[in-house]
DNA sequence: AAGAATAATGCAATCGAATGCAGAATTTAC
DNA sequence: GTAAATTCTGCATTCGATTGCATTATTCTT
């Protein structure tokens, strides 16, 4: 190892000129001659020389570190996500760590610590359980946080979520057209803001155009209790001809039930709406009309509201919601004279 | 916000103690007397004290955070690393950093810097390409670095991989068994060495059965290219009628090209093997057979020999690979005989 | 060309902890 | 009970930067 540690002193001697000279040359704010520029940039690049990052942060107070709290990747939602934030922010000068939280209490909580021993400048709390208790520490340490795709109704705190209502509505209208015998809906967790919402926003649009939901069971965005779901709903003699599953991932599992399981076609035999359009929606194999997620613009978004509430001070308690649109594919076909 | 920075100078003060004797007692190695502990723990409690991780690691030289660089994430193999990489670091203490990197060599020489910055302890570099230049400056800065489902031959970098030989290998015996009339290959990315593994062995373990692939396309891991490689192979008159595709991602886009456009079955038309098992091989729409990344026994290794490089600063070459079995499902039956 | 205004620079303190050293307290040995 | 060995403890320094302040060098005015 050629150079080890090579300190912004070292950079000082060989270009001649103080410590604090070289410093200013990398903080970008600070003034420097042009010629001071030049021989701290040259001294510089010859030594190999870049700032270590947690020197600074320690007297600036900023790690240019931003916390992940993500309960589990294996919804492909999340993975995409992460990667989008990821990019977003380097452009920033701000990285992601990620923390994993499992469900226990115990859990969040040894999370919120672990975040705040690295003095992360922000949170953003994906898919997170127990978010009272994580925002109250974070408003006592004045840390940002972001909720992304859940919002805590009641408490206000800030989110970017999809307008999840809106699209709920969409779907209702959708199913509606095809003017199917009986409906029913396939619920998420119900603990879960976009659950709620969605459904919401689905029995309101239904409700619109003079139906409502025939049959109702619970997936809990996962696969045992979402086959089950089906399996019980589906089994029924008078079963629904066209289900509105919460997300994508419970609307697969559907699907494989209904075909697999049920030897019921679809969309033949029923139609069927999930909701985020995760990457396995275009598969052929599934072909899944769903409600598109934007989650390009809600990390954009998460990012902006990020960046303001850190660098001002402030954090205005914002609740965005970014529409997405319905993506007609194989599993529900256009109903006749619709216009998306 | 009532509390803003307790550092130990506070603790000590309200302790009756030295600085010192605070950073003692959370530095484990340290010796403090019971009583010490007590009244220190006692008052760090009482004012919510942490040790700030990025001064301690400051003048320990050590961050504790380790440095993950992945070229995607729509994989679904990594976002599944990945959370299980997250969780076992975490408990040795240690958090994943995310770096992104694309393709071009700026962006890796740019990703190796911005992860110096943060004085990352360790690299884990996933599906990463121009890795050489990589290992170079890790191994200038004395940085351990794994690379972690990719090796790079020749060089003599440290890896943990899948035993991609043996799999290929035995992907060979299963389908020769069945003795198709034709067999297929499409190959991954070729630049990768688990393209390059699988189909050295696959390629091996046919001479072995006395057969030959009759007909190879690339699809180069993306799904774009696949299609086009699948339509190629199989819209030929006389195409495979048994097939093994580099990874489970292309093996879904095979099946789909199969089956929505050239309207084949499978496994009745032609059968198809993956690798990797990601969670949608089991979904009842593809049910692939596929050999199984042991991803778990994968990162276990991973941070075993990260942590061994950390602790000692001796970071020895190995290439550690981890076998895994043949997963036989719809998309492949067993053949006659079969005993896995 | 001289004085005012502005920019650039170095000095030294600081961020929050860890640690070598020397002295104090405690334990152990006999 | 005293000397030796051991464990604790506080002081002061250090890690690698940033930044307020005072000073010096430039540039601008007229």
């Amino acid at each position: 190892m050629p150079n080890d540690k090579i300190t912004s002193l070292d950079v000082a001697k060989r270009a001649g000129v103080s410590q604090s000279a070289v410093s200013r040359v990398f903080t970008k704010g600070a003034s420097a001659s042009q010629k001071t520029i030049d021989k701290v940039r040259k001294a510089a690049k010859e030594l190999g020389y870049r700032p270590n990052v947690l020197a600074r942060s320690l007297i600036t107070g900023r790690s240019r570190i931003v916390g992940l709290v993500v309960a589990y990747l294996d919804n492909y939602f999340y993975p995409v996500a992460l990667q989008k934030l990821s990019n977003a922010l380097k452009e920033e000068g701000y990285h992601v760590m990620v923390f994993m939280a499992s469900d226990t209490t115990k859990d969040i909580e040894r999370v919120v610590d672990e975040m705040l021993d690295y003095q992360v400048d922000a949170i953003v709390a994906a898919s997170v359980p127990l978010s009272s208790d994580l925002a109250g520490r974070c408003r006592d340490e004045g840390i940002p946080l972001v909720f992304f795709n859940r919002s805590q109704d009641g408490e206000n705190l800030t989110s970017v979520t999809a307008d999840n209502y809106a699209g709920g509505k969409e779907i209702a209208r959708f199913l509606a057209a095809h003017h199917p015998e009986r409906i029913g809906y396939i619920a998420g967790f119900e603990g879960a803001s976009t659950q709620r919402d969605r459904e919401a926003g689905f029995l309101d649009g239904l409700k619109a155009a003079g139906r409502e939901v025939s049959s109702r069971t619970v997936g809990n965005f996962n696969t045992e209790e979402t086959r089950a779901a089906a399996l019980a709903m589906f089994s029924a003699p008078r079963h629904p001809d066209a289900v509105f599953v919460a997300n994508d991932h419970m609307a697969f599992t559907v699907m494989d039930v209904l075909r697999s399981d049920l030897h019921l076609t679809v969309p033949g035999d029923v139609i069927l709406v999930g909701y985020d359009d995760v990457p396995p929606a275009v598969w052929a194999g599934y072909s899944l009309t769903t409600v598109r997620q934007r989650t390009g613009r809600m990390v954009e978004e998460t990012v902006k509201v990020l960046m303001n509430a850190i660098t001002t001070g402030e954090a205005p308690v914002v609740n965005l919601k970014i529409a997405g649109p319905l993506i007609v594919r194989g599993s529900a076909p256009a109903p006749k004279g619709w216009t998306g």
